[in-house]
DNA sequence: ACGAATATTTGAAGACTGTCCAATATTGTT
DNA sequence: AACAATATTGGACAGTCTTCAAATATTCGT
């Protein structure tokens, strides 16, 4: 089990220092590249010499796992504001949460930080957990329109929507992203997925899972 | 404009070295990632010493460069392969490739690859085009057989169709792709996707992808 | 305003990195 | 067999990196 570790900074301009670093560090990560994620830079970036960022942080791997576990808080609390919106049925909800969530994949923020995510999880079991953890969340906020628009499936079955609907809309980021090769294509990739998304959610059959490659080739 | 480098390696034993150069360099990126990427792994990888991966590849830009062509080259390849399959209609075949393309995904190889060159698509333009110019292929492969089960389409809506498909199958890459959290999901996901974007192939309208936002909330 | 706790700077150690070069070994041709 | 072209080794180089310890500066409760 992975915990997440404790930030520091005690006084107040320790604290605020701490701030300014874990923002510097997120900053690099989205506008160099993790191959420029060093000390030396995320300290440049916030007027402060080396050594202040290996005080507060005494391993790298401190700074990467704080920062990490705030960076996918503050999309927790995105998700989460999408789910409230007052007056809509689970059909509407859904496609909105489609919407919201493509339009979301077109910020540079979320365009670099989740490839960058992606890749990093394939050598580290820290992000790895991390980012299983919050695509769970992703699943069951989904999950639970895809049950009121189709009451016929089961938990699993509805999980299994959940991570297609899912994936299908993270598969647009490394193509449709932020200043990506075909991201003027956002709109109508949109109205796509709304739509066969949800069509998707709502007609699919518990007989459409099971059959498999049955009828392949 | 960026050109393919050419290929050092003058005599037969050079010529071999080479190819050891670039089988490794692509085993120490799958197995240990971007990070991992150094002259020194890769010369220890195939029992030599940094000078002599130096002398083929003077930079490691040129390595990288020429490692990622033949790379790309090689699922060029198979992509071309999948298409040669004697005897099936438009539908069978678009469905036989999407198959084939998330059973690919499940390969180690493939899984930790795209994911570091989309992380890697970020900050170098280099890759950036490689990926783009791949994936354009991927497109236009695809784009053929949407073309056959839907002809009303306009061949930028045909373009689209196909960008949609080729991006909820990547999607799945970082979910259920090789030793992922989902993987175990990849059989009702390819059932799933065979089903769902088959189905918006042949059923999307003109209409569907020119209507838009209108009545998004 | 004093003093302890905290923050920041400075400097340096030790381990990396890519690149380069001279010496040596191997290859292919004549 | 001789000789030039190519390949390989081993080491040096100037950087960079993280980490650490000592010295200095700042903050905060008293």
């Amino acid at each position: 089990m992975i915990l997440a570790p404790s930030r520091p900074g005690i006084y107040a301009r320790g604290s605020e220092t701490v701030d300014h670093i874990l923002k510097a560090a997120l900053g690099v990560l989205i506008d160099e590249g993790a191959d420029a994620f060093t000390l030396r830079r995320i300290a440049a970036r916030c007027d402060m010499k080396v050594g202040n960022v290996s005080y507060h942080f005494p391993r790298k791997e401190m700074l990467i796992q704080v920062m990490l576990d705030e960076m996918l808080e503050s999309y927790d609390k995105l998700l989460e504001e999408m789910v409230r919106k007052p007056g809509l049925v689970a059909e509407e909800r859904l496609k909105l949460v489609i919407i919201l969530c493509l339009d979301d994949i077109q910020t540079k923020r979320t365009t670099h930080l989740f490839t960058e995510l992606w890749a990093l999880a394939n050598q580290s079991a820290f992000v790895a957990d991390r980012v299983r953890l919050f695509y769970g969340k992703v699943h069951e906020v989904i999950g639970e329109y895809v049950a009121q628009v189709n009451p016929a499936l089961s938990a699993d079955e509805v999980h299994s929507v959940a991570l297609f609907i899912s994936a299908s809309m993270e598969g647009s980021t490394p193509f449709l992203g932020h200043q990506k090769p075909w991201a003027h294509k956002m709109p109508v990739f949109t109205a796509m997925a709304a739509m066969s998304l949800v069509h998707l959610a709502k007609t699919v059959t518990s007989r459409d899972l099971a059959g498999l490659m049955t009828e392949a080739a």
